[in-house]
This record gives structure tokens, C-alpha cells and sequence, in this order.
DNA sequence: CAAGTATATCTTTTT
DNA sequence: GATATACTTG
């Protein structure tokens, strides 16, 4: 009984440590309120921390105290987290602040802490404790299943809408016996709540649990079991919680469950950054904090360390057009700075040209491109900056992509590890029944399924019997037969051979390895690679099962790459990051604030977007630019664009407004401000009409351009076209790839080399076209 | 049953 | 424009 979280440990009196003198070193360097807030140990605090207002060095500071004053042991204390990173974040600091390592703290995301609880008392909702966790993916294609069953027609009502019903029903906690009548009729007329509580009884017989399980199962155990509620009061003495505007209300019971003895629960938060409301976030929580913990201390932190007066200033002003909200007024004493710029351009690839060249100059006056971000409101928005910075060679790293273990071939393995780790994974096993081919296709298919659902019993289970039936052909029951025992045959060498040996004969002996390596396509290579750096990773744990837990809650996206590159991400992922210098485009209606969520939402929804604008200005240390495009090619179609809402919102004081000749009728280095010349024109106040005037004066000046003539912010074509573009480096490096040779790219995959000029390499791919790529960019195949 | 072709839907996403 | 799914053909 070693393990520091065991429950026979939960009565165990903390440690005396040695009590550090009045005034330990790590409260030097407080602010007043950042002290206040360190030092409120006793009952409920909400601490109310504005951007960049330096938030974890409150918290960490705080949990270092508690644990250096020896009011608690590691394992007395709860730290929750939305993301694995802040969780890591948040150790490591805690660490640095009482100058040793800490062990045994409970410090992690909400779903991590409970699926930590969940294993521990899984028969108490009807699992065994090797559950599996399954994600959005998984989560879709048992509820289309579950919607074909019942006869209902997917077009119409689609599965993912239901996975979207159920999904807000348990970020409220509502198991499928408490569903409102009235809700169940947002699916199916009225199937919704039947199809959630067979949704329920399936993943149980699947022995698995979707995120939003994690949460709801935990908090029906703390409700029914008193005695399993109890332990965890004696154990968590202090409980902290971080971005707590992002809490849904599933977190809320949770935390209100467990915070109900001591009452000493700290959250930290700001109702300005609250961004994932879509998503179940209440703001409400954070908005009524005082109510639901009577007697709460609140502490506001307002003094900004990040970000100069008129980035500051803008931000202010915009977010104040919000209605509701708990109001903070964020001051710096570093000064000014530049004010921020604001700049229209024609088009999308344009407006990327424009950033990039800006870039390029930053480059030359030494800015670290590690400084630099662009960040975006939706992810296809991040193409045509990829597409720039690979043509001039400009070192980027994507945040938040296409992630590593969301690829096909990744997901393959993992399939194949979870029918080995939990054999009643039907999603798992249903992916990799018939890859590689093995004769087992949809008919076999459908007939265990039919066995399976008739039985309520799993996949595996199902194909079992029906090998010894004689239901199938015989081919069919032959191949499926040989499956079947080499699927127990791995479960068996588990237990004589480490987990990365069995992975390996698995991947062998199943054939999959082989049906990549006889693949032609060109991208089969890579997959071949990727599968290999999996088996890699599973060395870095302990067992199979401790890695496929890693895997569903941690979706590791650090490049730890820490060459120098400029940053592209979306603004949600970019919330608690900051650069000297931030680019944001893309500022149109429609765009951002997105279309989609004032449908959805309405004023809810405005107010989000601009909360979102409010983050993405605020991760600015020293220079934020703004851009917005007349038009933009959305699904392959172009669309005109007005500028957002948010440009007519910022304060002509605090920004500077740049627009190219003739679009939008402006000309360059105007003030801007809600009521100049620019609303008398009306150009901003055509509420949605996408052809008003703006876009005409647009068109025309399009026209324009075609006369060799050019504006301030269109380049001249030919510095794209020739060689009339300096190299960023001095173009000293000739390359020594041959014409003709075959290379591979990692985005556009292979091709061959038409022409070279410098160490820019003319590459016509096989599937992407012809590109001009640096030749670092290209590796030998 | 597998391979190829047509189509529809999509881009807000911490876990 | 890309991807996933559905549909057709061999």
C-alpha cells in the first residue's frame, strides 16, 4: 500500500514540516492583492485575475504555502486544471516555490482526477475498473449504431447532433432518468432521452465511459455513497481550482460536493476570458460564486504585467461592450507603447502576404520568431498562412492540428491495443475486425452485430459464439475463428513479454505491418514511420493500460521543438499564452465574431466572440495587429466580407487604423473611433449587408489594380513571381538536390524537382501541384 | 467482397 | 478544397 492515494491513507495527520520564518522568500514580490490572496487560507476564495495579471504565480504561490506552513501533506490538497499542460505547469512551479520536489499531490485536469476516483469505485456505477475511454470518434459511431437500431434516419437526424444533446446533458450532470421531458425532443421527435439511456446501458455492457461520463459517474457515487464522500473530505483539506470561468455545472456539483466540509476551496478566474461557454461552460458559476459559498473572500487582481498601455487600453474598451460581467479595470505602469494597428486588405492571401512580409521584416530587426503568433478564429483559417510561411521558408509550428494520435494509422494500433487491454471495446474492435483485409466484411459484420445486440452482449463476445455456430461461411468463420485466438493469444503474452514486445508481434503477426509496407502510396512510408514512433512512446510506460489512459486524456500536442518558430494556433488555444508581438486576422462579420454562434446564441454568443477578441488582444506583450480582408475563400467559394464589429469597437485612441488605397474608401493612417468619418459613410453601419457600399468602393478598387498601379498593402506581383524577393537568409546556400530528383515533403508528399533557383526548389508533387518550396523543407526519400 | 466513383458536409474544441 | 460516407461496378 504504497500508493500515496490509497484511501487507508486518507486519516493520516500531515507531516510536521519545518515551518519556514514569518516571511518566506516566496512571498517577496507580491503585489497587496496577490498577497491577500496567497495568504487567505481559511474558507472560500474567489480570486478574480484579469489577463496577465500574474494568476499562477497566485496559485502556485498559495499551494506552496499550504504546503510549507504544514497545514496539509501533498495528498491533502486538490488542484484541478482544464488542461494537462497547466496541470504540469502548476507542479512544476509548486516545486520551484518550495524549493523541493513534491510527491502525492492530486494535482490534474477534472478528468483525469476522476477517472483517478472513477477506477477506484467503478463497480459502484456497473464498470469494471479497466474501463475504456472513449473519444468524440468512438462516441458517434456507437450512437449511429444505437440511431440505425431504432429505425431512425440518420440523414435527418444526425447522430452527431444527438452526441451534442447528450454531451450538454452531462456537463449538467443529468443522467438519463432526470432529462426534462421537454428536452428529449430536440432528437427524433422526442427519442432523444430513450436513445441517451441506451446509449448508457450499451457503454455498459462495453465496459467504457465517454468524457462527459467521467464527471457525471463520479458525482453519482459522491451523491449516493455518504461513506465514499466522507473519505474524500478527510483526505482534501484545500482544493484549488484554476480557470474557473470555464467550469460547467457537472464541475460545479463536483466541486461543491467535495469543498462541502472544509470549505476551503480557492478558485481562480476571469468572467473576461470565459470562452468555451459552447461548449457547457456557465459563467455563472464564476458570476455567483458568493451565493453558492456564503462568507467568500474575493480578491481582484488588476495590475497588468504583460502588456503596454494602448494594447491594454483597447482591450479594456472593447470588452466593456459587454453587458454581463463582473467588471475589472485592468492598469499597467510600463507605459504606452504602439498603439495597436488595424489594417484592411483585399483578400485572404493578401492579408497573409501582408503578415508574412511583416514578419520577414521583424525577422531582420532581430525579433525572436519564438515571439511571434498568429492567431486565428477557426482552424481552416490557418492554410494560406501555412502555405506562406513553407514559400518563404519562414520556420512556424502549428498549435492544436491535426494531432498525432487522431491519424488513421495511429488509431489503428491503438484499436488493436484496446481489444487486447479490455476485449469488450466493440469500437475498437469493429475498427481493425477487416484492416488488414481479411475477408470480413459487412455481412459477417452485421451478423454479430445482430447476435450482440440481440444478447446485450459486446462485439467479441458475440463473434465468439458465433464461430462456433454456423451462421457464416466458411471462410468468413474460418478467418474469424484465427482472429479471435490471436487476439487471446496477445492478451496471453502479455503476461510473459513486456507490453512493447507484444505490440510489436502484434503488429507483425496481424498482418499490419505488412499491408503498409506493400503499400505504393506515397504517403505509406510515413504512416509506416508514425506506427513505429507509437511503439516507441509505449516504452515510456509502465503498462499497456497506463499508456492507452495516457492517450485518451492527455492528446499530447507539444512539439517540443523549441527551434525558433513562429506560432499559429486558434485563439481558444492560445488563451494563458503571451508574445511580444500578435497577429490577428481574419476580423469580418461572419468570420469573427462567427456567424455561427450568434445564430446559436445570439447576444450569448456576441458577447463570447467578444470575449475571444478580448483574449486574443490581451496575448500581446508589446505589438498587436489587426487585420481584416474585403474577401475570403470559404469552402472553396469566394465571400465578401464587412469588416467585424469589434474593429468599429476599438478606441481611435488606443489603435491605429490602416487601410490600402481605395478599399473601404479609407485612406491610410486614420483615427479610428465609433462615431468619425468612417461610420458617416456608413460603411460600418449597413448591419449585414454584404453588399453595401464598402464593398463596392472594393470592387472598383479591384478594378484599379489591374492597372500596374499599386497600393500600399497589394505587392507587386512580380516579387512573388521571380526571384525579385529577397531569401531571408542571404541566399547563400545553393541547394544540392538535383532537377529531376525525387523528394518528399511533409505536407505536400512527394514529387519531382522541375527547377532550382538558389536554395528554392521548383517541385511539381504528385498530388499537391506545383510549388516552390525551400529546400530544408524536402528530405530525400 | 473490394475497389473505384459520387456526394454531402464541413471548420469553435481544453478533456 | 478536403474528407468521410454512400453508392456502383467488377
Amino acid at each position: 500500500m504504497n500508493d500515496p492515494f490509497d484511501l487507508d491513507d486518507f486519516d493520516i495527520e500531515p507531516p510536521q514540516q519545518p515551518v519556514a520564518g514569518a516571511n518566506p522568500p516566496y512571498l517577496n514580490g507580491l503585489n497587496d492583492p496577490q498577497h491577500e490572496a496567497v495568504m487567505a487560507l481559511d474558507g472560500p476564495v474567489l480570486v478574480l485575475a484579469g489577463a496577465g495579471t500574474g494568476k499562477t504565480r497566485v496559485l502556485t504561490t498559495r499551494l506552496g504555502h499550504i504546503l510549507n506552513t504544514g497545514r496539509a501533506a501533498p495528498w491533502n490538497v486538490l488542484a484541478v486544471t482544464f488542461t494537462n499542460k497547466a496541470a504540469r505547469e502548476m507542479q512544476d512551479r509548486v516545486a520551484r516555490v518550495i524549493g523541493r520536489p513534491i510527491e502525492g499531490m492530486w494535482i490534474g485536469t477534472f478528468h483525469s482526477v476522476c477517472v483517478k476516483m472513477l477506477r477506484r469505485h467503478a463497480e459502484l456505477v456497473g464498470l469494471q475498473s479497466n474501463f475504456t475511454i472513449l473519444d468524440t470518434d468512438d462516441q458517434i459511431r456507437l450512437l449511429k449504431q444505437l440511431v440505425q437500431a431504432e429505425h431512425i434516419d440518420d440523414k435527418r437526424w444526425p447522430p452527431r447532433a444527438l452526441a451534442g444533446l447528450i454531451d450538454r446533458w452531462k456537463n449538467k450532470a443529468l443522467t438519463p432518468d432526470r432529462v426534462p421531458e421537454g428536452e428529449s425532443f430536440a432528437y427524433a421527435n422526442g427519442l432523444g432521452g430513450k436513445l441517451y439511456a441506451a446509449y448508457q446501458a450499451r457503454l455498459k455492457v462495453l465496459n467504457a465511459c465517454d468524457f462527459g461520463d467521467l464527471l457525471m459517474h463520479v458525482i453519482t457515487i459522491l451523491q449516493n455513497r455518504p461513506d465514499v464522500l466522507r473519505d474524500y473530505h478527510n483526505q482534501f483539506r484545500y482544493i484549488l481550482v484554476d480557470e474557473y470561468q470555464d467550469t460547467n455545472v457537472a464541475q460545479y456539483l463536483w466541486l461543491r460536493l467535495l469543498a462541502q466540509a472544509t470549505h476551503n476551496i480557492c478558485c481562480v478566474g476571469d468572467d473576461d476570458q470565459s470562452i468555451y461557454g459552447w461548449r457547457g461552460a456557465e459563467v455563472g458559476n464564476i458570476l455567483r460564486f458568493s451565493d453558492d459559498f456564503p462568507g467568500a473572500k474575493i480578491v481582484r487582481l488588476e495590475q497588468n504585467y504583460r502588456s503596454t498601455g494602448h494594447i491594454l487600453g483597447a482591450a479594456s474598451s472593447l470588452i466593456t461592450a459587454n453587458e454581463n460581467r463582473l467588471g475589472k479595470t485592468l492598469w499597467t505602469d510600463q507605459g504606452d507603447g504602439e498603439k495597436v494597428a488595424a489594417k484592411g486588405v483585399w483578400d485572404g492571401p493578401e492579408e497573409a502576404r501582408t503578415i508574412c512580409d511583416e514578419i520577414e521584416s521583424l525577422q531582420r530587426k532581430d525579433h525572436a520568431l519564438s515571439e511571434i503568433a498568429i492567431l486565428v478564429r477557426t482552424g481552416f483559417q490557418m492554410r494560406e498562412f501555412e502555405e506562406r510561411f513553407i514559400t518563404l521558408g519562414i520556420p512556424y509550428r502549428v498549435i492544436g492540428g491535426p494531432r498525432f494520435y487522431e491519424r488513421a494509422e495511429i488509431r489503428d494500433v491503438m484499436a488493436y491495443l484496446r481489444v487486447i487491454a479490455q476485449s469488450d471495446d466493440d469500437l475498437a474492435f469493429e475498427r481493425i475486425i477487416n484492416v488488414p483485409k481479411r475477408g470480413l466484411g459487412t455481412s459477417t459484420l452485421q451478423k454479430v452485430h445482430h447476435i450482440a445486440r440481440s444478447h446485450g452482449i459486446s462485439m467479441t463476445r458475440a463473434a465468439r459464439q458465433i464461430t462456433g455456430l454456423d451462421e457464416l461461411r466458411p471462410a468468413a468463420r474460418k478467418s474469424l475463428t484465427r482472429l479471435m485466438d490471436d487476439f487471446d493469444r496477445w492478451r496471453g503474452l502479455l503476461h510473459s513479454h513486456s507490453h512493447t514486445e507484444v505490440t510489436e508481434m502484434l503488429l507483425d503477426e496481424s498482418g499490419y505491418m505488412d499491408m503498409w509496407q506493400n503499400d505504393k502510396s506515397p504517403d505509406a512510408p510515413g504512416k509506416l514511420e508514425n506506427v513505429k514512433e507509437l511503439v516507441t512512446a509505449l516504452e515510456e510506460f509502465e503498462n499497456l493500460g497506463g499508456f492507452l489512459e495516457h492517450i485518451a486524456l492527455v492528446m499530447e500536442n507539444d512539439s517540443n521543438d523549441s527551434r525558433e518558430k513562429v506560432t499559429l494556433m486558434t485563439l481558444h488555444a492560445a488563451k494563458g499564452l503571451e508574445f511580444d508581438t500578435v497577429f490577428l486576422p481574419g476580423w469580418e462579420e461572419g468570420l469573427f465574431p462567427n456567424q455561427r454562434a450568434l445564430d446559436e446564441t445570439g447576444v450569448k454568443g456576441l458577447e463570447e466572440e467578444r470575449r475571444l477578441a478580448y483574449v486574443g488582444l490581451t496575448r500581446a506583450r508589446k505589438k498587436a495587429y489587426i487585420f481584416f480582408a474585403g474577401s475570403r475563400q470559404v469552402f472553396g467559394q469566394w465571400q465578401s466580407s464587412l469588416p467585424s464589429r469589434f474593429i468599429e469597437e476599438l478606441p481611435g485612441k488606443h489603435v491605429e487604423m490602416e487601410s490600402a488605397q481605395g478599399l473601404y474608401g479609407s485612406r491610410s493612417n486614420r483615427g479610428w473611433g465609433g462615431d468619425d468619418a468612417y461610420s458617416d459613410q456608413g460603411y460600418f453601419t449597413s448591419g449585414g449587408d454584404k453588399y453595401g457600399p464598402g464593398w463596392q468602393r472594393a470592387q472598383a478598387w479591384r478594378q484599379e489594380q489591374k492597372t500596374p498601379h499599386t497600393a500600399a498593402y497589394k505587392k507587386p506581383v512580380t516579387s512573388l513571381m521571380t526571384s525579385g524577393r529577397k531569401a531571408v537568409k542571404p541566399a547563400a546556400t545553393v541547394s544540392d538536390y538535383a532537377i529531376g530528383e525525387r523528394v518528399f515533403h511533409e505536407k505536400f508528399g512527394y514529387g519531382l524537382i522541375e527547377d532550382i533557383e538558389g536554395n528554392k526548389l521548383i517541385i511539381e508533387f504528385e498530388k499537391a501541384g506545383t510549388k516552390r518550396v525551400v529546400d530544408s523543407f524536402v528530405s530525400r526519400p
